[in-house]
DNA sequence: CCCACCGATTCGCGAAATGTTCATGGCACA
DNA sequence: TGTGCCATGAACATTTCGCGAATCGGTGGG
């Protein structure tokens, strides 16, 4: 996944939730890097800010596909301006999201087109009996579904997509709620209470005295 | 494969997809120009745009079906609108797709066209107890037909096409209503309650709260 | 054995998301 | 031109959820 933005903030935000649902991410600035990291990196998709200085994400995306990349690319653009832009111009691109945009929805476009250029591959993350179905949004603990809300999907799903790996309250703060979020690190504890009484004996959550948490099988 | 389009960028754009996915392509910008090449060309299938000047896109078709040839034609519409006019006048219209659109998509639905046109097979969306007959337009729960609106049944129909999918308000409203549109998201929940409301317990929408809605069988 | 610290759990409030109803206005069709 | 259907958004009802505070439990060091 390479994601072409200008703005340092907005590619850290969106590299963040990107890497929370599971994708490996490389960030470039400019639109001639970006080509250049196409080439090397061959990403499974792009998302391409069309207000790029010098070579705009446009103008990338047609020099991907007048070189035969039919790579999937998601178009982030600041104004509705822009939009009609696109609209006349440019169809190469397989979808295409507004600023300001949530990083959830930016997520869910990108699976959504991730899935339809590549045939409808849902990805599943399974730790011990817990089985995790992102694009779907459904969890299950062995055969029987368990209902999860949003942010409890979210912290459970950041956890499992690095198995064992521990994790302090802060980090996942950040990560699961935002830069911007106001919670206190206890809310954290509430929410994994919360996942454990829903999973009962099969919860995945390990506790790391002093640390963190982490997901993990035993 | 014919393809009529007076918009340049567009109409290479398209060709460009199409001839990657093995088509043989062929492009003219006007309606009478189109009708004397699909009589010397006899192409598998025409892709049509409604908005041509002089002559449009519908009175091509209607020109083609009056003379006998009943070559596929897939229509290429600028708004919803227009959709509803398509479906009215009972042209012998294969499909639509609404601008702007994917060129994947595209290439996707001449795909369907062509089979459906030389198996005759329609094509029938079923998530649970629910049946949604595409070609006719017609929706069941069970056995028993349930009317439905233009927009319940695209919106539904988009949901079903890709099942237990999530899909955010912002998503069904690009997909459903058009990028141009400007309706807002409560929108997309009036139109779920109505739908709710008429296939009642065995309605296959699924609320995921604070992301969107999917078709389920549960 | 006692104390201090850390984590687990419960509870209630406030906020946010969703469900539902209704009035308006536009558009197609007669 | 008149009629009726339907999309739309506002307004209201309802449910759900996040969050912090308080309490309880457990662990390890002194």
């Amino acid at each position: 996944m390479l994601v072409v933005e200008d703005e340092p903030a907005i590619a850290e935000l969106v590299a963040l939730y990107l890497r929370r649902d599971g994708f490996g991410v490389h960030l470039e600035s400019s639109g001639d890097a970006a080509l250049a990291a196409i080439r090397s990196l061959s990403p499974v998709a792009v998302v391409l800010d069309v207000g790029l200085p010098v070579l705009n994400g446009i103008e990338v995306c047609r020099a991907m596909r007048a070189a035969g990349d039919w790579t999937p690319v998601l178009f982030v653009t600041a104004r509705d301006d822009e939009v009609d832009r696109l609209l006349g111009l440019e169809l190469g691109a397989d979808d295409y999201i507004t600023k300001p945009f949530s990083p959830r929805e930016l997520a869910l476009r990108v699976r959504t087109v991730l899935r339809r250029s590549s045939g409808g591959v849902s990805d599943v993350l399974q730790v011990g009996s817990v089985r995790l179905d992102v694009g779907e949004r459904r969890a299950f603990a062995g055969s029987d579904e368990v209902s999860l809300t949003s942010t409890e999907f979210g912290l459970l799903a950041y956890l499992m997509k690095s198995p064992r790996q521990v994790f302090s309250r802060e980090q996942l703060l950040s990560a699961v709620w935002g830069y911007s979020s106001v919670a206190g690190t206890r809310t954290v504890d509430v929410h994994v209470a919360q996942l454990r009484a829903k999973f009962g004996a099969s919860s995945p959550i390990r506790t790391v005295r002093g640390v963190g948490y982490s997901a993990d099988a035993s």
